[in-house]
DNA sequence: AAATTATCTGAAATCGATTTCAGAATCAAA
DNA sequence: TTTGATTCTGAAATCGATTTCAGATAATTT
């Protein structure tokens, strides 16, 4: 309720000397500065932040947009990102797409209308041309999917390597007869998985029917459907790499349900290594990615462009994603 | 980049009528208001918020403190949250207290600097008389916990009735010998929650061994301990009603591993209704906590609080809590 | 002693909107 | 015709801080 000029009446000092206090500027005599900040204790004053935002053209806020803070994926994401944030001395606004495009574009106004100091992207419903025109208002960067054309920083993992070291994994099994989930997807990300899984395969001359190729699918409803419909089949496929551990949950599940022994008669792999991979049982043998490390990187730079108001240098890391093996394989 | 003043230059008008324009206030001809609307459109104009924030008072920003967002019980509870704010024209703000007191205090100040209008705290670090002093600056209402002591509104559910069935469910099953994980705490919470486990013990005339409550804890590799100690015992119980579904999953997961059989040589009843109570095998019998539901009622409450600056009427809710048999009893 | 530098202070401008207030023009009612 | 209401407009004040600029005083250096 109090502001800088009450202060300032109060200890009989002008607002410029009381604003000189709060910011730790030099030159403040030291009896006036302890004075300041006894009438500051005293009125109970904090500064108004809005004010401050608008003289300082900073709002010490960032904004990351997701598609669903009920992935495990994301809010562990989104868990590193609110801790390096708040360390830095940034609030977190949580943005989620709800993988709608229109709601994603309408979060990105927010560094248009001067919300936000930058937009951590972390999920990606629209195409690099429609979101293109907002890096101007701010710094935009990517972090885990990405735009092949888009020329703004990202963080990410090598979805390629994951699905080429996932599908070799069950080819050294000695599987041939392999089926894949995520696949008909305009998503960088799924494209870059399915083209290492398409590798893999035909480094082994192994040939892909098209009717065991699922597209993307998220839940374990989706999961059950998926074994559900590769069981109806006369050529059933003996594994399977599915697109995220949730999808490979409910395949496993439902295999169970149908007696299909996993992993002898059915091979599960996953992605992700949430925490359910571990739980269920068999475990899911899964890929890994290194969710804490790229949320907290995301941030560092998000918060490094901020700062150094850099110039947007095109910048790229890419983190390692790792298999990890369990009884689904 | 461009403001108001621009805008009012490039069409010959005041700024006053600009803003009228903005806010859709009457009394503006038809013609000039065409004009504005194109200038703006022309400039890519967008009102800057922080100014509009200092003059209006007001930031349409509310916050959200939990302990732990990939909690999958906070998400959900953030996620309905963020739907209900963002329908309403608000900003959500999530703010992770990690568990810790001064995180939480810190998280507080938001309201004090004006950078939120509003704050739901769904947990609860501090006592009553820490958080007390902020409620002048503006609206807080809780939502899951609370503090008996505290006069403000609340949003949640009768924990101790969701004690009360998930152990005479035990009972029921013909169990004497049972279990409590979520015992020495001082979050009312889960008092309430161990009152009604004790409620029903003694309506049934069962005495609780001490050496069988177990304190409160959350995660999976908790529930593998409490196994392991259970195992341990000369007199060991039949049943154990964990504190969540992850300590339950993890008593199930230990308990197989010892060739311990879910449910005839130990039942297991967990709490929240989580994903994973139907994913792993047996499933979790749980008592289902209304996450979206109180996630929105909260969010709707704090609006409406903001919207019409309501004196704070105390006002609470309590919520349904409902038993969900599954394999684990 | 004069010149220079370092320390300290406040008036006024500024950030970019909204609101108040007063006044002008138009229209309707008495 | 006068009065009153309705519609429309802009100058100036305001929200609450920070920054610029200029000036005063004290301390150092020549």
């Amino acid at each position: 309720m109090a502001t800088i000029k009450e202060v300032a009446a109060r200890t009989g000092l002008s607002p410029t000397t009381v604003s000189r206090v709060i910011n730790n500027h030099p030159y403040v005599d030291d009896t006036k500065r302890k004075k300041v900040l006894k009438a500051m204790e005293e009125l109970g004053y904090v500064p108004n932040s809005s004010a401050r935002r608008l003289r300082g053209q900073k709002t010490n806020t960032i904004a990351v947009i997701i598609s669903r803070i009920v992935n495990p994926f994301f809010s562990h994401l989104v868990d590193a990102m609110e801790l390096i944030a708040g360390e830095k001395g940034y609030q977190l606004i949580l943005c989620d797409s709800r993988l709608n495009k229109e709601r994603e574009l309408a979060h990105l106004e927010l560094l248009k209308t001067k919300q936000v100091d930058g937009i951590i992207l972390a999920s990606l419903q629209n195409e690099w041309k429609d979101i293109e025109p907002f890096t101007k208002y701010g710094p935009i960067i990517c972090c885990n999917e990405y735009d092949k054309n888009a020329q703004m920083p990202v963080i990410r993992c090598d979805q390629q390597y994951g699905g080429y070291i996932g599908t070799k994994h069950l080819i050294e099994k000695g599987h041939t007869k392999i089926a894949y989930s995520g696949g008909a997807d305009r998503i960088q990300l799924t494209l870059d998985r399915r083209m290492g899984f398409l590798k893999a395969m035909n480094e082994h001359g192994l040939s892909v029917k098209d009717e065991w190729m699922f597209p993307s699918y998220y839940g374990i409803e989706d999961g059950k459907n998926i074994f559900q419909r590769m069981y109806a089949m006369e050529d059933r496929p003996t594994a399977i790499f599915a697109g995220g551990d949730e999808v490979a949950a409910g395949i496993i599940q439902e295999a169970k349900r149908f007696h299909c022994r996993v992993p002898d008669d059915l091979a599960v792999v996953g992605y992700d290594n949430q925490p359910i991979a571990d739980l269920i049982d068999p475990g899911i043998t899964t890929i890994e990615q290194p969710m804490k490390l790229m949320g907290t990187r995301a941030m560092e730079m998000m918060v490094d462009m901020i700062k150094h108001k850099r110039k947007v240098v095109y910048k790229k890391e890419i983190l390692p994603l790792q298999l990890v093996i369990r009884q689904s394989t």
